[in-house]
DNA sequence: TGCAGCATGTAATTTGTTACATGATTAA
DNA sequence: TTAATCATGTAACAAATTACATGCTGCA
């Protein structure tokens, strides 16, 4: 599943211009399906040239022009078809979680900064996602409310979860130590155990 | 931080061949920094390019041979200036919540076959991760465990909201409605409004 | 006989990100 | 006057996935 079939999904529901899903895709879609201008035009395109979705150019006076793009019948069962035949993924890439994972190569400071950061950007997360739940016009189907809270339990547990085991990582260092000298003590070679 | 700086702080633990560290890659990494042989390969070449990283041939009786990769004090300290000068992100991509977001146009037991195959995914990788923790090759630094620990802990959170709040996504729907075709009938559908 | 493990890599393709390009209106 | 909102899109670039390509050993 692509931005293509999730737009062809939004468009299922009311019929809206580029900039419109934009919008979408900043207000939920961004915690778990993040798309931009980029992939969102050209996608429209598309869907239009398989007749998936019809567009109607608007004038507006004092604004340029909107195109607004409604789904066809056929749009509407490719929809579901893809629904239906695809393994949907859960996909991840954390360049946090790597760089805690060589959290012995941070300085103290530095590491106690980036750990702030994100316990403060998933707090955000999480009263973001629920005013979007206290609106009814954001999360309007119960799909969109049970993937408001799965957004916000997730956020909450890892927000938890850093603020109680930060001591983990912190634990055995002095706050700034003025190190004079990096001794690389490397691991011999030969062992072939890794993981 | 791309593929290529992970590869260079994995060998800034131990020396190792692009196939050990596709192994580093399948098991801890896996859950939340996933990478290939596509990725991998070319990484170790530019690295080695780039003199952040040294390699030896190492020729081996009845297998092909291995090339072991070291890294250098300059890949060392390349390594560390990235680390400390790069905003680490989150990214996630979602298609089983994108899935679930339209739910009300899936049909109940293809819903209910998402749902449960997600929980064991996570369950699954709850258990993993709980082994590795245990193993102190697995997880040999407190960055490794505090990564460990986030990933069952976030895993955990997420199973444990879609079990208790599928009732949402069920509750207005019929149960898998009584067909009369040959099949025997299984157990008819009595708890799933209930939570 | 067939598959899994060991071990390397390349090339084509897909996909998405970022920057570029335009330009009027309205509110602070 | 500055920034934000409205509204469209393209093009260059970066990155990763997938398929391809090879070949030996040991086990069931």
């Amino acid at each position: 599943m692509d931005v293509k079939t999730v737009c062809l999904g939004l468009l299922s529901i009311q019929p809206a211009s580029g900039y419109d899903l934009k919008k979408q895709f900043e207000s939920l879609f961004r915690h778990f399906f993040p798309a931009g201008y980029g992939s969102i035009y050209p996608a429209l395109a598309d869907l239009a040239a398989d007749g998936l979705v019809d567009c109607e150019r608007i004038r507006q006076a004092g604004k340029p022009d909107r195109k607004l793009y409604r789904i066809t019948p056929a749009g509407r069962s490719a929809f579901r078809n893809s629904l239906a035949g695809i393994e949907p993924r859960h996909r991840l890439r954390s360049e946090f979680l790597a760089m805690i994972y060589f959290a012995d190569q941070l300085e103290a400071d530095r590491l106690r900064e980036v750990l702030d950061r994100r316990i403060e950007e998933l707090r955000a997360a999480v009263a973001e996602i629920d005013e979007l739940e206290k609106d009814p016009l954001a999360t309007p189907t119960s799909g969109a409310r049970f993937v408001a809270g799965f957004g916000a339990a997730v956020a909450q547990a890892a927000a938890d979860y850093i603020e109680q085991n930060r001591g983990l990582l912190l634990a055995h260092r002095q706050g700034r130590r003025p190190r004079r000298s990096t001794a690389p003590e490397e691991l011999q070679a030969g062992g072939e155990q890794g993981l």
